[in-house]
DNA sequence: AGCACA
């Protein structure tokens, strides 16, 4: 009772995966707190050069247990903890959290993010950024892409240490400018950690290498370099085709899953890859075709249309600069319906066999598929309570499968007859008010009847017919 | 040598 206020220290400290370390040397790094302690656990954040003196510390590990670890080393240890020689004390925090304003970013890792400012994808190379780097390390990897920060680059290195050297180095700097072409002017790099500890590499190519890896496949389109966009006949900037479209999803009232948009799509042919992400709090989502006509009829067909009735979740496509996504097979954000399974790949991945011809080549079709897939776009299982209200089969939250694939327009283009493409179908909350089964609806066509029992739902988080 | 920052 008398020491349950704030006692100035406690003889017996609860565990918390905060450490409180004090006697460090003046100004004590990251760096040095991380080598110290990242034995006993993942690191998750830091906070250095505390107090007066700036010679204390705190360390907060992923896991409770591995501060316990840590402590519990050093307190049998007939070595004490040490930082350039000198003892540091540990124990644990009195708080459960390190809160500062250090972003994610500022936890060392041994992947950098930078952002070369000022410049265009195509105005540093690779090589050039391989050059800059190496002279601080073994460089494993590099993925460049284009964000809306710029220009940016993932670095792998071996580890932490190497990559902090390199972002101490090169922060704020300007990459020398005889590496550059002349246009630029400057160029000013931004460094931050990445939370990548191993970068995926899929392909050597302008966008990306992995150095540990020679024998790496190249991408024949990616390592041509940098095309120039072509010019349309207006004299505008004509984004070159592309076997994969970038969906931006406007007004988006109602959840958009990768279900939803591999229904959508599925309309004009096989879909192959899906993965939805956000960019400036916008909903988007790349969709990957085989080949670039079944991309072309896709966005034609789709542009400026609407996946729910009433506005909701209107469609803007373009073509992405990507060709093949890498993406996870199955996660509520991706999809890859590419991944080996014997019944799939007679269907989408025969070579020389069109998995799906394009949509024009039955124009009623056409036309029909879009209602059908807003339509089951918005059907399929949902959380209790949410149960769509627009279609009488599906009270009590039971659903129906579809009948027969023959029933469903279009089916012998989307698909083998053996696989209802609509099966995907799994999870969408239903906007309330909205039926688009019977409404003309911004994707629908007038005249045509709703012959569609929308399809069941799929056992949970998983499509029947994709395995994992 | 004994608990920070916004």
């Amino acid at each position: 009772m008398s020491t349950s206020g704030t006692p100035q220290f406690r003889y017996t400290q609860t565990p918390s995966k905060v450490l409180h370390l004090r006697n460090l040397p003046w100004e004590c790094t990251e760096e040095e707190l991380i080598e110290l302690c990242k034995p006993f656990g993942r690191i998750v954040n830091t906070k250095c050069n505390v107090g007066a003196n700036r010679n204390q510390a705190f360390v907060e590990f992923a896991d409770l247990n591995q501060a316990i670890s840590m402590v519990s080393y050093y307190a049998s240890s007939s070595e004490p903890a040490q930082v350039r020689g000198k003892t540091v004390y540990i124990q644990y925090s009195n708080r459960h959290e390190i809160v500062n304003n250090k972003s994610p970013g500022d936890v060392p890792g041994n992947v950098l993010l930078v952002t070369i400012e000022g410049v265009e994808a195509g105005d540093v190379s690779i090589d050039v950024i391989h050059l800059v780097f190496s002279a601080f390390g073994f460089v494993h990897k590099i993925a460049t892409f284009e964000k809306a920060a710029g220009f940016q680059a993932l670095i792998q290195f071996t580890d932490a240490e190497t990559a902090s050297s390199a972002r101490n180095a090169l922060d704020g700097r300007s990459i020398p400018r005889y590496l550059l072409p002349e246009h630029v002017g400057s160029c000013h790099l931004r460094i931050s950690y990445s939370a990548h500890t191993d970068l995926n590499i899929k392909f050597q190519s302008h966008r990306s290498r992995d150095y540990t890896n020679p024998y790496l496949p190249v991408n024949p389109t990616a390592i041509e370099g940098i095309t120039q966009p072509a010019v349309g006949p207006d004299g505008k900037k004509k984004e070159p085709e592309s076997n994969v479209l970038l969906a931006s999803i406007e007004n988006m009232q109602y959840a958009v899953t990768v279900d939803v948009i591999h229904t959508v799509f599925s309309a004009f042919g096989t879909v192959q890859k899906i993965a939805i992400f956000e960019k400036n709090g916008q909903t988007q989502a790349l969709v990957q075709y085989p080949d670039i006509t079944t991309a072309a009829v896709a966005r034609e067909a789709l542009e400026g249309h609407c996946i729910y009735d009433g506005g909701y979740c209107k469609l803007h496509l373009s073509y992405s600069r990507h060709t093949d996504l890498n993406v996870k097979a199955y996660s509520d954000k991706s999809r890859d319906y590419t991944i080996p399974d014997a019944n799939l790949l007679a269907v989408q991945a025969a070579p020389g066999v069109p998995a799906a011809p394009p949509a024009w080549q039955n124009p009623q079709a056409a036309p029909l598929y879009p209602e059908y897939s807003a339509a089951a776009a918005v059907h399929g299982q949902v959380p209790s309570g949410q149960v769509p209200s627009w279609d009488p089969t599906m009270q009590g939250g039971r659903s129906t499968y579809v009948s027969a694939p023959g029933t469903y327009p279009g089916q012998n283009f989307a698909t083998s007859s053996s696989i209802p493409a609509y099966a995907a179908v799994s999870a969408v909350a239903m906007p309330a008010g909205s039926s688009p089964l019977s409404h003309t609806g911004p994707l629908s066509q007038p005249g045509v009847p709703p012959n569609v029992r929308p399809v069941g739902a799929s056992p949970p988080g998983q499509p029947p017919y994709y395995g994992q």
